[in-house]
DNA sequence: GCTAAAACCTAGGAGGCATAGGTTTGCGGA
DNA sequence: TCCGCAAACCTATGCCTCCTAGGTTTTAGC
C-alpha cells in the first residue's frame, strides 16, 4: 500500500497545524498517526517522544514568528517600531493559537541556542527598542515589562477572560500607548 | 477497612495541593486516589469528572487569592496599594503556583458569577486603582495591562523563562514603577 | 436495631504514550 | 537486473489515565 512518506518536519508541520486546531496542549500522537493514516507507533521512527515533537514544533513557530517580526519592526523606529512588533505578535497569536502557545513552551538552554527562530526573536526584540536609548540595565527591565505584557494579554484574550464589555481593540491600542509611554519617560537607574 | 472520610472539599483541597507539586496542568485523579488509599472511581462520588474538580480548585484557590489581595490592599493608597496589590499576587504565584495556575483556568461565567473569590478578586482589583482617579473606560483599560503584565511575568518566571542575568527583583520593582508611572501620567480618552 | 444515604468497591472499556521486534518498500550499486 | 540495506511502516504488548455501570459496606439518625 501507497506510504505516507513521513519526516520528522512534516510530523512536525502536522502537529503545528493540530496545535492551531486544538491547542498546543493537546495535540496528540494517536491524531496525527490518524491523520497520516498510519499507526501510533510509526510516528516513533521520526520523533523521540512527545517532549521532543513539542520541541520541533516550538523550534519551528518560533522561526515563523521571527520572520514576523523581522518584516514587521523593519525600517521602522520608536513608537511604529513598538506598535508594528506588537501588532505583529498579537496577529501571530490570534491566527496561530497553536504555534503561539508553542513558542512559549519552556525549552531547555542547548535547544534555544541551537534554535536560530529563538535567537532572533531575541535580536529583534532589542534592536527594535532601540530609538529609545534606554542603557543596560533598564533595557532588559524594559523588555522584561514588555514581554510580560504582551504575554499575558495573549493569554487572557486567547481564553476569553476579558469579561468586560469595553471594545478590546480599543484597549489594546490605548496599552500600547500606555508602553509607548512608560519608554518614553523611562527613569534610568541611578 | 477505616473509610478516607472523602467529601468534594477535602478532594479539592488535595487536588490544590497536589497542583502546587506537580502543576495544575498535571493533577490526575488516579494520583489523588492513590494518596487518599482509595480506587479511582470512588472519587466520583463526590466530583463528576476532571473538569468539574479543576474548576472546583479554580474557585478555592480564587478565593485564597483575594483573601491575600485584601489584605495587601488594606489602608493603602496609591504606588503603595499597587505595589502591595502586585506583590501579594506574585508571592501567591510563587508559592502556590498550581492554584495560581488554577486562578488562571478559563470558567464559564456562571460559576465566575457564582465564585466569591473570583467576584472579590475583580472587585478589589477596580477599588485599589481608585487613588489614580482614572474615569471610564480608562480604568478598563488600565486594569487591562496591569492584569496582562502580571500574568505574563508571573508565568514567564514560574517557567524560567527570563534568561538574561539580570537581577529578577531588580526588573520587578522597576516594572512596578514603570506601570505606577504610567498609571500617573494616564492620557484620558478625549 | 433498622434503614437510607453516603462512601467505597470491582469490572471493564476507550484512548493515549511508549518499547520491542518483525516486515515491507524503495533506492543505489554491482 | 538483481541484491542488499536503510528507511518506513507494521503488530503486539504493557502501562497509565479517565470514566461508567452496578454492587457492597459503613455510618448516622430515628
Amino acid at each position: 500500500m501507497a506510504r505516507a512518506g513521513l519526516t520528522a518536519d512534516r510530523v512536525t508541520e502536522a502537529a503545528a497545524d493540530l496545535a492551531d486546531v486544538v491547542g498546543f496542549d493537546n495535540i496528540t500522537l494517536s491524531a496525527l498517526a490518524r491523520g497520516f493514516g498510519v499507526a501510533d507507533a510509526s510516528l516513533y521512527s521520526h520523533v523521540k517522544n512527545m517532549r521532543d515533537l513539542r520541541t520541533r514544533v516550538a523550534v519551528r513557530a518560533a522561526g515563523e514568528l521571527a520572520d514576523r517580526l523581522a518584516t514587521a519592526t523593519a525600517g521602522r523606529a520608536g513608537k511604529e517600531s513598538l506598535a508594528g512588533f506588537a501588532n505583529a505578535w498579537r496577529d501571530f497569536a490570534r491566527h496561530c493559537p497553536g504555534r503561539y502557545q508553542a513558542t512559549q513552551m519552556p525549552v531547555e538552554p542547548e535547544v534555544v541556542a541551537g534554535s536560530s527562530g529563538h535567537q532572533r526573536i531575541m535580536a529583534i526584540t532589542y534592536a527594535h527598542l532601540s530609538g529609545y536609548g534606554l542603557p543596560e540595565p533598564d533595557l532588559t527591565d524594559a523588555i522584561r515589562l514588555l514581554r510580560s505584557t504582551y504575554q499575558g494579554f495573549f493569554a487572557i484574550e486567547a481564553s476569553s477572560g476579558f469579561g468586560h464589555p469595553r471594545d478590546l481593540q480599543a484597549s489594546w491600542e490605548k496599552i500600547l500607548d500606555a508602553l509607548d509611554n512608560a519608554l518614553t519617560h523611562w527613569r534610568v537607574s541611578s
